[in-house]
DNA sequence: GTTAAGATCTGCT
DNA sequence: GCAGATCTTAACG
């Protein structure tokens, strides 16, 4: 059950929200893996200073002004990569960020692609392991999610999970809006929730 | 052409 | 808990 167009069109907050449970998915010759998502963040177009579409379109945002439901993928900091799902209407410019995911399936290739790590907890607990996890590159930038080889599922085994909303992460403006959807108490979250 | 800042991760204290 | 790594992007001259 691949997530459809209208669903990435929906309001930002309300894709942020829906797509926790949702299982994110990439096949590629080394083989496949798989992962629920357990955490995002939405960015908004108005009155929202940390989106990267807040000061309009540039030669690294254009994707967010594209059609819903393609990947955003950008380079941060000199050593990772961020993926995010354009949502709303074209030419909007928001996105969500997918900043955690719960492995299902494809744990040995995760571990070989991130190298060292000492817990399965630190293999996708956050924006860029994900991406390390998963094999997310700029290559995949404008990406359609409705298709191979990088896709979304629909919710299907997850039952009923609390969903708590709590403010962003790793920004240093905007910082009182609670825009990052969480499973709460997963053990695969980026940080320990904190007590709003 | 140059420079400052960034939606992060890791290792060390 | 804190600083360093490391490079792309964007703003400015």
């Amino acid at each position: 059950m691949l997530l459809t167009r209208s669903f990435y069109k929906l309001d930002t907050e309300e894709v942020a929200c829906g797509l926790l449970g949702c299982c994110l998915c990439h096949e590629t010759e080394e083989g496949l893996v798989s992962g629920i998502i357990v955490e995002t963040e939405a960015y908004l177009s108005r009155n929202d200073p940390a989106c990267h579409a807040s000061r309009g379109m540039t030669r690294r945002n254009a994707t967010m002004f594209g059609p819903p439901g393609h990947a955003y993928i950008y380079f941060i900091y000199g050593n990772h990569y961020c993926f995010n799902i354009v949502t709303g209407p074209k030419g909007l410019g928001e996105a969500v960020l997918i900043r955690a995911v719960e492995p299902v399936s494809g744990l040995d290739l995760m571990y070989y692609r991130r190298g060292k790590v000492e817990s399965i907890t630190d293999l996708t607990s956050g924006p860029g392991k994900l991406c390390q996890a998963f094999a997310i590159d700029k290559k995949l930038d404008g990406h359609d999610l409705r298709n191979k080889p990088l896709f979304i599922c629909g919710k299907s085994t997850v039952g009923d999970r609390q969903i708590v909303v709590t403010p962003r992460i790793g920004i240093s403006s905007a910082k009182d809006k609670k825009l990052r959807f969480i499973i709460s108490g997963n053990k695969y979250l980026s940080r320990r929730e904190s007590v709003g």
